[in-house]
DNA sequence: ATGTCTGTTTCCTA
DNA sequence: GTAGGAAACAGACA
């Protein structure tokens, strides 16, 4: 699920806790934080502020600030969801679900990292420079980026357009289920290489991503109503929400893709 | 029961 | 360089 819309939304919940000074960490399952212990953690965090969260591409960034002594560059915690994470502001009787893998305590509620499948997880970085290093392999938030270096970065390399537009490096923030729907609005067949799309071609696909990532991070994930090709993704009889055309669904990148044979020649 | 599928990322080989 | 497969993981489904 996860992708930059849904990460939105999860900003949104973060902020819940902003300004709020944690109680306690609690971690049930330990298997998610990645690069730092139990301990380290729960003592790095105890007793510190989280700040307004932030956002690059899939990945949500909560810095914390110390009420004394505060070290010039205070510790940053880095949250990524994987195909199954989400985050979730609970009053503190709120029964504790199964895969709530690890919980930050505040006075007025808790905020816990809920993910099924432990394919991502938590990184917590003590100073900038090691937000920089977890995050110098993305490229542009895709909600950031301009015209001019989308379109420079996209046909930077000769490869087929989905998954250039899924690779993190390119553009950070898409994935699967949005370039779907990028595709299919900008009417440009998935399998195109990038070498050949036209001036025209990229001023579409540029400001079709503005306009999918403006509505979808207003509801805090992909719409999935009847004139969104996302809600026709798993129908037994999916048709075009535009043309009628019975969908196809194919494999590209490794990646299940539904695209409109009509709207999206090849 | 076993195999296949799934909104992510990373690492390996061709 | 890019493409393809597998792995990490957990669950739903045929």
């Amino acid at each position: 699920m996860p992708e930059l819309p849904d990460v939105e939304g999860f900003r949104r919940v973060a902020k819940q806790a902003a300004h709020r000074q944690v109680r306690e960490v609690r971690v049930h399952d330990a298997q998610v934080l990645r690069g730092v212990g139990s301990e380290a953690f729960q003592r790095t965090l105890r007793r510190r502020y989280l700040a307004e969260p932030r956002r690059h591409g899939k990945w949500l960034l909560i810095g914390t600030a110390g009420a004394a002594n505060a070290p010039a560059s205070p510790p940053v915690v880095l949250l990524h969801f994987g195909m199954t994470g989400n985050l979730q502001w609970c009053p503190h009787d709120a029964e504790l679900h199964d895969h709530d893998r690890v919980v930050f305590d505040f006075a007025a509620g808790e905020l816990r990292y809920r993910d099924m499948r432990k394919l991502t997880g938590i990184h917590l970085a003590r100073e900038q420079d090691e937000v920089d290093d977890l995050l110098a392999g993305l490229g542009p938030d895709a909600q950031q980026i301009e015209a001019a270096e989308f379109g420079e970065r996209l046909t930077r390399t000769r490869r087929r357009l989905k998954p250039a537009l899924m690779d993190q490096s390119v553009i950070a923030g898409l994935g699967n289920i949005c370039v779907d729907e990028i595709l299919w609005r900008a009417r440009i067949h998935p399998n195109r290489s990038t070498a050949d799309l036209t001036d025209d071609d990229l001023d579409r696909l540029y400001r079709e991503m503005r306009a999918m990532l403006r509505e979808a991070v207003r509801v805090g994930r992909v719409p999935d109503g009847p004139s969104w090709l996302t809600g026709h993704r798993d129908e037994p009889d999916r048709r075009c929400p535009r043309c009628s055309t019975a969908l196809r669904r194919t494999r590209i990148g490794g990646r299940s893709t539904l695209w409109c044979p009509t709207c999206q020649p090849d």
